[in-house]
DNA sequence: TTGTAAGCGTTATCAA
DNA sequence: TTGATAACGCTTACAA
C-alpha cells in the first residue's frame, strides 16, 4: 500500500513491542493515547517508535474499527466550475478548515467522465472514506444516488430538485435573485433581460424564477437567453444574443458573475455604456465582481461558510449527533458601480 | 471504515462464498479476474454477489496487497492559488485523465496551514495513497521532504532549488522569460520594468532571471517591483509603485497573467493607454489572458501535458520501468494586443 | 496496568 | 481448476 522502502521492511507494532520490551497491545494502548499506561511504559513505547522508525499502517488500522478519518468533496465538471467560476475555492477552505479541527482529511475527488464517476463510486463502496461532501451536482446525479443507496454519511451544497435524501445546505436562489432584481428594477430600468445558465442545476432554476417573480407583469420570456455552463463565454454569447433580440434593453441579469463579465465586455466593446445605458447584476460576488469595470452589482453568497457547515454535517453524522438535515443560509446585496 | 449500514453487517466474500457454494479463494479470483476459473464458477459468483450485494472492503484488500491505486495531488494555499490563478485546473484534467487511464483514482490533498501539512503527512505515511503529484511546491517544503525521506513514488511539477531528490516536470522558466522580454523590447521600448512574484518557487526566480538577462546593460534594479503572490491584487499595487518610481516606463512584464491583470486595471484607470503608451506581457496564458482588454501578450505553458506526464512518472515507479526523472516541456509565446 | 489472543476481510501459497 | 490456510498489521476484549 504504501510505497516500497529502498531496503528491509517497514516497522511494524511487533518491531516496536520488541524494541520495547513489551507486549503489543500495550504498545497499541499507547498510540492511540489510552488511560491506563504507566509512565515507564510510555516512555519505553515512544523511545521504541522513534528508534525503529514506526509509523502506524492505516489499512491494518481501518480495517478493525471501520473507520478512515477520511471525508471525500466530491467535484462535478472541473472545466466548467473550477477554472471559470465561483465560490469554489472558498468552499473548499472553508471545508477543510471544519475538518481540519476535527482531524479528519479531506480528499477532493474530481468527477470529469463517466469513467471517474463509477471509479469514484467503486472508491467511496471501499470505505476509503468515512463520509462525502457533493458540490455543484445536477438532477439526475448518479453519484448522489449511489451515495444514498449506499448509505454512506453525506452532505450536498446545493440540492437537485430530484435529489435523493441527503441533507443538504444551500441558499435561497430564488429570494435572493428575487431581491436583486427589484433593486435594479428600482432604478428605473424598464426592458430587463436575463442571461440564465445552470437550468440543469437547482441554483440555475431558481434564479430564473427569482427574475420572473421579480419582474411579474413586465416579465417579457424573448428576453431570456439560455446556455448551459456559468461561464464567461456564455455571458459573451448570451449579451450579443439579447443585443440582437432587442437593442433597446436596458438591464441585464447574469446568472453568475463570471456571465455578468462576459456581458461586460461585450458591451464594452460595443460601445453600450454601464451604468448608464444598461445596468448590470451578477450573482456570487466571487473573485469576478471586483475585476470587472464597472465593479459589479451582486448577489453574496457565504460560500467558506456553506463549506464548513457541509462539513458539520457530515461530521455530526459520524458521531451520531442531532443536526438539521436542510439549512438554508441568508444572503446579501453588494451593491457597486454596475448597475 | 465505509458508512455504516442502516442494518445488518455489509458482505463479505465469506457470504458470497457460502451463497455460491464455492470456496472463498475461488470467489477472489473471480474478482479480480483471475485466469483458471471454470465458467460455472465465475457465473454462480456473479450472481451470488449481485444478489448478497457484495462490494469489496477496500482496507481489507489494501493490507494484504500493500496497494491502495490512489495517487494524492498536493496542492499549496488554495488562496492564492486556485482562486487567483493559473494553469491549475489544467493540470488537475490533466492528472485525473492520465491517472483514471491508468485505473487509479486521483485524490486532491490541500495544504493551508501546519496542521494540514502534518495530517497530510501522516496520511501519505499511512498508506492511503501509492504515489504523489506536488504542486507549487516552495523551497524548504516539509512536504516534500518528507515524501523523499519515506521514499514514496513522487513527481514534483516544477522545482525547487533545495528540491529533494525528487523526479520532476517542469518548463524553462528563464529561457520562456527572456524569449518574451526581448519580444517586447524588439517593439522599441527603453524603460521595462517587471512586476515579480512567486520568488520563494523556482518559477518566480527563474522568470526575473530571465528578464535580467533579456534587458542586460539596460536593466535597472530599480525598475523591478517584488511581490509574494503571484495575485491580480499584487499586479495592481506592484504598478502602482512602479508608475510613481519612474512615470516615463514603457514596458511592463508581469511574472503571471493574473498580476498582469492588476497592473493593466491600474493603467487603465490611469487612463495609460495599453498598448500605445506602455506595452504589458504575462506569463502562463490562463484564463485571465483573453478577459484582459486589450487582449494580453504572454507565455503559453502546456499546463494538461504537465499535469498527464506528472501522472506518468508517478505510475512509471509504480511499475517499474525506466522513466526521465527530469522533463523540461516547450513552450510557446501567445502575441497578442497588449504589446 | 499489562499480556494474550481473537478477529477485521482480503489475497496468495500450496496441495489436492 | 479448486479448497484450505496462512499471512497482512492492527485493535480490543478478556484474563491476569
Amino acid at each position: 500500500m504504501a510505497g516500497r522502502r529502498s531496503g528491509g521492511r517497514r516497522a511494524t507494532i511487533h518491531d516496536v513491542a520488541a524494541e520495547a520490551g513489551i507486549s503489543r497491545g500495550t504498545v497499541s494502548r499507547v498510540l492511540n493515547n489510552e488511560p491506563y499506561v504507566s509512565d515507564t511504559a510510555r516512555r519505553a513505547v515512544q523511545e521504541a517508535v522513534a528508534k525503529v522508525g514506526y509509523v502506524r499502517n492505516a489499512a491494518a488500522r481501518n480495517l478493525v474499527t471501520q473507520r478512515s478519518r477520511a471525508i471525500a468533496l466530491i467535484i462535478h465538471e472541473p472545466h466548467s466550475l473550477v477554472l471559470e467560476d465561483s465560490n469554489i475555492g472558498n468552499i473548499l477552505i472553508g471545508t477543510n478548515s471544519v475538518l481540519s479541527g476535527a482531524d479528519h482529511q479531506l480528499v477532493t475527488l474530481m468527477i470529469d467522465s463517466q469513467r471517474d464517476s463509477d471509479r469514484v463510486v467503486e472508491y467511496l463502496r471501499g470505505g476509503f472514506v468515512d463520509g462525502a461532501i457533493i458540490l455543484s451536482a445536477r438532477t439526475g446525479d448518479p453519484i448522489s444516488a449511489a451515495i444514498a443507496e449506499m448509505d454512506l454519511p453525506a452532505s450536498m451544497v446545493g440540492h437537485p430538485s430530484d435529489a435523493p435524501d441527503i441533507p443538504f445546505i444551500g441558499i435561497d436562489n430564488r429570494a435572493a435573485a428575487e431581491a436583486i432584481v427589484r433593486r435594479l428594477m428600482a432604478t428605473g430600468r424598464r426592458r430587463i433581460g436575463m442571461l440564465a445558465s445552470g437550468l440543469d442545476r437547482d441554483s440555475g432554476q431558481d434564479r430564473l424564477l427569482g427574475f420572473t417573480a421579480a419582474l411579474g407583469d413586465a416579465y417579457d420570456p424573448d428576453l431570456v437567453v439560455r446556455h448551459q455552463f456559468y461561464s464567461y463565454a456564455a455571458g459573451m454569447e448570451g449579451m450579443e444574443e439579447l443585443l440582437a433580440r432587442d437593442p433597446s434593453i436596458d438591464g441585464v441579469f447574469a446568472a453568475s458573475d463570471a456571465v455578468a463579465a462576459g456581458a461586460l465586455d461585450v458591451l464594452h466593446r460595443r460601445g453600450v455604456v454601464v451604468p448608464d445605458d444598461i445596468g448590470v447584476i451578477g450573482f456570487d460576488d466571487s473573485s469576478w465582481a471586483l475585476r470587472c469595470t464597472p465593479a459589479l452589482s451582486t448577489v453574496r453568497q457565504p460560500a467558506e461558510t456553506l463549506g464548513g457547515l457541509a462539513a458539520q454535517q457530515v461530521l455530526d453524522q459520524l458521531s451520531g449527533v442531532d443536526f438539521e438535515r436542510a439549512l438554508i443560509l441568508p444572503t446579501e446585496i453588494a451593491w457597486r458601480e454596475s448597475a
